[in-house]
DNA sequence: GATGAATGAGGATTCATTCAT
DNA sequence: CATGAATGAATCCTCATTCAT
């Protein structure tokens, strides 16, 4: 890389980082730092500099990935039904986000689904809206409502949407409240 | 005509590499064809003879270790309710199979859950049995039920039966005929 | 006129480097400009500034720990004979030294012995007043007689005073003046 | 590298690496896997295989090398007094060595010395037909004896011969029987 | 003067894969 | 069939060094 200004752009090189590894993550499941920083045009060391363990790299990315599955729910809740927004939300958001982030869920060594904290709070906003309007019961966990919905990962390329709302449909009867 | 002893040979080989191999996935998650052949105590080249490509070898690996899963269905199946046998099965059997196979998960490249044949046979199996009881719906792919079930490979270190027994609590109610 | 700030820092900078780096050098043996500047909580710059080559940190690390050795010398002389001063100094003072900046040694690329200047001086102190005591023979070169010495390097963690003793002996046996 | 025999020459092999391990210590000090391997025109995974950690290496090299300074005593003794032997063992070939070898002695981490045991084994063998000649003491540690000589490391470049025959003259007086 | 971000060369180490024996 | 030596690409990571602020 021949001269540039350096010092000006240290939070550009954040960012190009992360698009580099979320292109990664999303590619082939596996960071490479040496990879990374080649495809974010940057030196490897800056990459250590800004990320010392691959894992803070990869927190990093999910929490890029996800800020729009949490910033959708407002405006789902909104104008839709409580129920209608967690499908929507469902397969709409979270099914396709999942589809493609498989990597990310291999990368982060599964059992550390809990720590997706912003993402548990989005799905525990549409719960108790649901809860609130007492079309959820409300004895329920949200780690046990977000499990419920793990298969997501595994769904197929070519049929993934009918496979989600399939999952959605028996999930949804099993959390419904039918008092 | 006796069983020639090279064949013998042949034979234990496969089984060292598969033991190994299964260790070390459960340990690191990831096989390394040098690593294997170290601890199986056999050339590489044996390991390549045997599972030319690294997919064969963690195939074989994953049916020798769902065997037991696929197996025990007939006796739950006679010994208990069929609603009880599927509970017990997902439980006290699929649960921890996947919880600590976690490595198996990974390495299969997440999407490749329906190849999982022999396991899906298994479920089938409880689900038919429900079915004919009248206790699951008689609409319901094994695949959704399956995929229901996913999130057991999220299941946390410590509390992985109370976690299980509330995603299949979840599950049951999403499933059961309650015409 | 008091003496500025900037000064003050800049010689409190000199400080911290020095500390760093020896402690750096006696537990692994190796300077790095980053982890020297990150224990003196420095920037490298600020650490280059000081030291533009490693050869000049080493040195300067080098005279600083020396300094010692070359101190004491005046109240070895004070207290005690010649003979006593010359035994007391190299086992009490230069084998320990040795013994625990073997990192020093191997860092300052061997053959730079002879560049040890205040050591020389220290321990040609001691020589001369031997010669004069009559107890060292007239013809022998400081730098031989620090030669003789070298093995001090090589000390048993253990058993290094035992050693160092047993070399003295040697040496002295070598240099002591039996007309 | 194209096409060539492989297993044919293993031992071929050993000895290339050892050359240029050798060379690189001789020169640098230092010894890279990579460099080596490429010097020895050999894929770096071979250097590992046969020398999987460095001091491995380092030792093989100081044994082959150390070869040659064993071998040569019994001729000295034949053709020499014990005396003589002695003297011109260190002046004509132990200083040498270790002037050349400088690279060496700081890889092997001082304090190593005595683990060189065919060093000491041969400069025994000269220590002992000495003492059974009447003109080395009796009391005397062959370890104390290397130790005197420990300064043959620092010798200078250019004046190293007038140096170690000056280290030789203090360090005979010191060990000699002058009953 | 001080700071510390950026760079990239370089050294360690592992592994898939081939192939002579 | 089995063995295991050899290869070298690929990764990881650390550092020396520069230079904008």
């Amino acid at each position: 890389m021949p001269v540039s200004p350096r010092r000006a752009d240290t939070r550009r090189n954040r960012e190009r980082i992360l698009v580099a590894a979320s292109e990664s993550l999303k590619r082939t499941g596996v960071v490479s730092y040496n990879a990374i920083a080649k495809r974010a045009e940057v030196g490897v060391g800056t990459v250590y500099r800004h990320f010392p363990a691959p894992e803070d790299l990869i927190l990093a990315v999910y929490d890029r990935e996800v800020q729009h599955l949490v910033e959708v729910v407002p405006s789902l809740l909104a104008r839709h039904s409580p129920e209608e927004a967690f499908r929507t939300w469902v397969v709409g958001h979270l099914a396709h986000y999942m589809m493609t982030k498989r990597g990310l869920s291999a990368a982060l060594r599964a059992g550390d689904l809990p720590k997706y904290t912003s993402m548990l709070d989005a799905l525990d906003a549409l719960r108790q809206a649901n809860v609130d309007a007492g079309t959820i019961r409300p004895d329920l966990t949200t780690e046990t409502l977000m499990r419920s919905l793990g298969g997501l990962f595994f769904l197929t390329e070519d049929r993934w949407q009918a496979e989600a709302e399939a999952l959605v449909d028996l999930v949804w009867r099993g959390v419904h409240d039918s008092r």
